[in-house]
DNA sequence: CGCCAGGGCTAGC
DNA sequence: GCTAGCCATGGC
């Protein structure tokens, strides 16, 4: 088994390029509905996350990260696109299930982004009842007037705003960023987090229900927005987020038509483990592409 | 026009 | 512990 899903990195100028990539796939992995911050761009994708901007894009079989020094490769984006980790051993263990087998094949270039845990938070409580153009032009606005600019091949991306920059701010400011009534349970976490009466940033280092029953104090933060936060930026992978796609994928598939979320959430768990996170993000690839269930 | 979108909050049981 | 109605906003 294979600890390590690319074998070495070297530098050339601004770009790190690095070498043996595998289980990585840019599409995968930036609309599997995880972040909301990347975009295309020429031959691959463009996006902001760590207070950097990076060009990313897959050649020869390597992965080309642009703008980014060696110190950043290993302190930011190996982390954050989790290439510590052989994904092979984790999709062979799910694909024993005859419906993940098809799930993992569509995804094969999935990988569950290590994200910022602020970031994560905000842009999921904007998720809630939301179409997912709409939260990313939410999450863009929210950065273009509250985070900081940056440069890059003469075009300008912003910053995600800081916990102070959010728990400070005008709540009428928000809600000119299109959040709507979201826009009262950003300020209130905001002040909750920065107070520390929750303190987001010890979260990783809790056990998955101790984690979750932090964030559900949060306005805003319920079961399903929880689990994306304790997937998406803890590394959490016994959560499984249970929205209306998976919930449609795990009705054609496993259980009753007439099935709670909850329950579905709480069998999925049983059923899948230490990987339901990953089986999570898999299967909600292959239900919101191929429109599973509507 | 009504319905839906990566749900959560609240009231009522 | 569970469910029904409400919620901003824009696309269809």
């Amino acid at each position: 088994m294979l600890k390590m899903d690319y074998t070495c990195i070297e530098q050339d100028k601004q770009t790190v390029i690095v070498h043996g990539i595998r289980n990585f796939d840019l599409t995968h992995i930036f609309e599997c509905g995880q972040c909301f911050r990347w975009n295309r761009f020429k031959n691959g994708y463009i996006g902001i996350a760590f207070g950097k901007v990076i060009y990313v894009y897959l050649k020869d079989g390597k992965l080309f990260i642009d703008n980014c020094t060696l110190y950043e490769f290993n302190d930011i984006w190996k982390e954050y696109f989790d290439l510590e980790r052989g994904y092979s051993q984790i999709k062979e263990s799910l694909s024993l299930d005859k419906v993940l087998k098809k799930a993992v094949k569509f995804g094969h270039g999935i990988r569950i982004l290590r994200q910022d845990e602020w970031e994560c938070l905000v842009s999921f409580i904007i998720s809630a009842n939301n179409a997912i153009p709409r939260i990313k032009k939410s999450i863009d606005y929210i950065c273009r007037y509250f985070g900081r600019p940056i440069k890059y091949k003469d075009l300008m991306f912003y910053t995600f705003p800081t916990v102070e920059d959010l728990a400070y701010s005008d709540v009428s400011d928000i809600k000119e960023c299109k959040c709507g009534y979201r826009s009262d349970y950003i300020k209130r976490s905001a002040e909750m987090v920065l107070s520390g009466e929750v303190d987001l940033y010890k979260l990783k280092y809790l056990d998955y229900r101790d984690a979750r029953e932090q964030l559900l104090k949060l306005p805003g933060v319920g079961p399903k927005v929880a689990d994306c936060v304790l997937l998406y930026s803890m590394g959490k992978f016994t959560a499984f987020p249970t929205d209306v796609w998976v919930g449609r994928v795990m009705k054609q598939f496993y259980v009753d038509d007439d099935m709670s979320l909850k329950k579905i959430h709480d069998y999925a768990i049983d059923k899948f483990g230490e990987l339901s996170g990953f089986a999570q993000q898999y299967l909600f690839y292959y239900a919101r592409e191929l429109k599973i269930g509507k």
